[in-house]
Order: C-alpha cells, then sequence, then structure tokens
RNA sequence: AGGAUGGGCCGGGCCGCCGCUGGGUAACCAGAGGAAAGUCCGGGCUCCGCAGGGGAUGAUGCCGGGUAACACCCGGGCGCUUCAUUACGAAGUGACAGCCAGUGCCGCAGAAAAGAUACCGCCAUUGAAAAAUGGUAAGGGUGAAAAGGCGAGGUAAGAGCUCACCGGGCCGGUCGGUAACGUCGGCCGCAAGGUAAACCUCAUCAGGAGCAAGAUCAAGCAGUGGAUGGGUGCCCUGCCCGAUAUCCACGGGUAGAUCGCUUAUGAUUCCGCCGGUAACAGCGGGACCAGAUAGAUGGCGGCCGUAAACAGAACCCGGCUUACCGGCCCGUCCUUUUU
RNA sequence: GGCGCCGUACCCAAGAGGCUAAGGGAGUGGAUUGCAAAUCCAUGAUUCAGCGGUUCGAGUCCGCUCGGCGCCU
C-alpha cells in the first residue's frame, strides 16, 4: 500500500464530520487526544484531524494537524480499513515522538475487533 | 577589544528518502511573511436604479511637496526635551488651526478663579487705645493657574508711574523665502488667565455595505397573517418602481457545486539610465512569482555553528501599530590595551 | 475571512471629568437562639482589564495592547 494521503482517503465535507460525531462506532481518548471513529462502508479508510477551539493559534494548530497526518500516513497498513477516522486534539505542546505514542495508545485502546460484532 | 545607545538590513542553506497543493497528456515546474498578525487608516473591486443637492455625523488640522489615496512618506518652519557649549550646533520629539464668534467648566484651598478682589501686611488721616476711613498691589499666604519678568529710578507707601534689558501686541519694508516663518525699522507700557483628546467655529474630505460582497446551477419545503407603500444600513429632498405588485411578521426548507479566485500585464517586481535635496516620478530592457476550501510547505537522516524567535496567504494593494531568536553594517558615547 | 459589543470587589452591577468609587447578593466577625434559619450591626477596591497620552486632576476623554461575547454563509 501506497503511503499517501490523498484527497479521497481525508474526510472532507461537514456532513461526513457530523455522520461520525453522531453515532460513532469506536472512542478511544488519552491524555491531549480523542479519537472517534465509524465504518464507512467503503474499501479504503478516511481520516481527519479536528481541534479544539482554545488551540493556539494558527501555526500551532496547523503544525498539529500535520504532524497527526504524518503519523496516520505512516501508520495506516496497519490499521483495519473501511474506517472513517477522526482525532480530536486538545490544547497541549507535544513533539512528534509524543504524538506517535498519542496513536498508538488511541488505537490500542479502540479496539476495532469488538466493534466488528 | 568590550559595553551602552540610536538607525538600517537579513529573517536559514544544501543533499537524500517518504508525502501534500496548483499548473501540465507527461517529463517537469512552482508553492506563505517581515510582520502573512491587530483590523487602526487609505484605495482598487463588487452590489445597492443614479452616486445628484442640503443637513446630521465622523475624520483631518503649521507650510510646501510626493501619491490612486491616506491619519502615511519626504523636505522645511516653530515649540519642547537632552547633549554640547567660544561659536556654528547635534539628536530626539510634538493631535502643531482658532478660547477679543458665542456658551460651558476651573472641585478643595484661597481675600479673590475672570471685565474680580483686599485676609495678613505697608502708608496716610482720625483716635488714649481697640479700631474706623482712605490709598496700595511691592511683600506674605492659597492654588495647577493670581492680570508680563528682572533691575534701577520714583513715592507717604506703592504701582509700566518712568527708564534699560528680556518677553508680548500692532503697523510697515522696491527685505529673504512659493509658503509656514524669519529679519529689520517704527509705534504701543502692554485691559485681561487656562481649558477646544469641553460644546463649538473655520477650512478640507467622506453616500452605504462588504468577496460570508455579488452571480449562476442543483436539491429541498407549507404556508398563514398583516400593511400600502417600497426602493441608498442616519434624515430630508430629488428621482424610480408598485396592486397578477411590493414590503413586513410568524412558520417551513437547504447548509451542496461552479464562477468571483489569482497563467496574474498589475499603484507588480528586478536591472540600467535620467530628473529631483528627498519622498518619488520618467524612460528602456527582462521576469510572470501561492491560490487552498476540514483549508496545501511537513516528517526522518546527514552536513554547514546548536537551526532556533515572532509567527501561516483566504479578493487584491499602499501605510500605521504591535510581536521577535540570532547575526551583520553604520553613527554617537564610555572603559581598557597597543602604536 | 469580515462586522459589531463589552471588561468596575467572589457574583450582579451604578457612577460618565473633582473631595472618601453608590447599592444588592455571597463571604467573614459579632448580636439574637437550647441549636439553626430569618433578622440586626460591622467589614473589605493601595485603584476601575493592562500600558501610554491630554488635563491642575482620568473609572470617565484619546490612542495602542490583552481578554471575553455576539452576528454575517
Amino acid at each position: 500500500m501506497r503511503r499517501s494521503l490523498t484527497r479521497s482517503e481525508r474526510l472532507r465535507s461537514k456532513a461526513d464530520f457530523a455522520r461520525v460525531f453522531d453515532k460513532p462506532d469506536i472512542r478511544s481518548a488519552c491524555r491531549g487526544a480523542k479519537l472517534v471513529a465509524k465504518r464507512n462502508g467503503l474499501e479504503t479508510g478516511r481520516f481527519a484531524v479536528t481541534l479544539v477551539r482554545k488551540f493556539g493559534n494558527a501555526v500551532q494548530r496547523n503544525y498539529a494537524r500535520r504532524v497527526f497526518k504524518e503519523i496516520y500516513r505512516n501508520t495506516k497498513q496497519d490499521l483495519p480499513t473501511g474506517y472513517d477516522i477522526i482525532v480530536v486534539l486538545y490544547s497541549g505542546d507535544f513533539d512528534y515522538r509524543e504524538r506517535e505514542q498519542q496513536f498508538t495508545k488511541l488505537i490500542r485502546r479502540a479496539d476495532f475487533a469488538e466493534a466488528k460484532n
């Protein structure tokens, strides 16, 4: 699988976000971040990052979003397909390594196998 | 060499791998800032039928120039502050029009706060004294501010009452300067404080709203009641439209796409020449330089010095203001060392 | 992205150039009560979000900055 993150692999419309947040199949959380996901009925997974209102200035917000997109891009071949995943970030200063630990923690707590049944 | 201070400039680079956005069939090419920020001013652009007249309101406010325009920039004048003084000055800074057009305000204190007044005091007269009457505005005291300052003459004591110097006002010059203003000469003893970031006056400028403007397509829904007026998001006027109409209120529906939007010919940018003290303008040549829409520049490794501060375009420009690691250059001052 | 409004004690707030910055609630201390509630009395702003300017004097007027809230598709 390509380690890409093209436009079709990202959640883009307001309706998509509303659908996932309204009735998520999976929730998990850790310090500074939260994950919600819902099966999308597609072959591929889709991904998005969103930030709470009080998260820093524009540069900090963009940086945090980029870092999480990068982590997803590098690890998505290990994730189950067919899910819309949204990560919500709360205010806090983390570097790339710490974000990576956050993401693996979120995935481990999510328990995709449970949700399938 | 070190330190302090003022001003200006720069705002990481290179290589490899994995990714993102735009253009292109593709190879490939391009891809955030000096502040992109705050949204404080000024424009372009779009819509409101026209952007007319008057008022209200707001803004600006020494003079000249620059500019599309400005509250910006440049040059000059004047005032203030600091430094330096033999002197020429140097640097910084100023919402820098008008309180003899009018009105308001100036708490407390003080005798008196504005066409004023006399508490203490000083002097004269009366009186045994206390004190009274008159003169006075030098001195004391109050206050942010007390009706030019200081010295001499003068006087009963005093006072621009008189005089010199300084300050101020008015008038004038075949004076310098486009002008603000300066300068010189003459006259006036100088009759009235401060505050317009108080109302206001004068002059100049401004119609309103903003790309979520505005245009098109698609999807979807349910009407009901009311008014005669509505059309510029301050008002009047003028003008235009109007009962198959228009507007208002309540209720219902939508939350998608495309254009605007950036392959752009521009108040663009780079280089050269030339005019100007300068801001800037003119001419010639070259370049085409982000265009996202859950919102594109990141991650990892290596090197250069350890790569970091403030910080991310959202229609586009010109300014102002604010934030900022580190480095470089220039001016001024201080200390130390060497010649 | 654009437009607008607000900031005064722990909370709600009045004051709109002048003497010591109203008032209510809550809190604290006291009185009252066997104990409590209610009631009564007392009590706090080294300065009005911060910085600078105008003024003799600023919470008030004028700039800049910070924070909060609302509206526009």
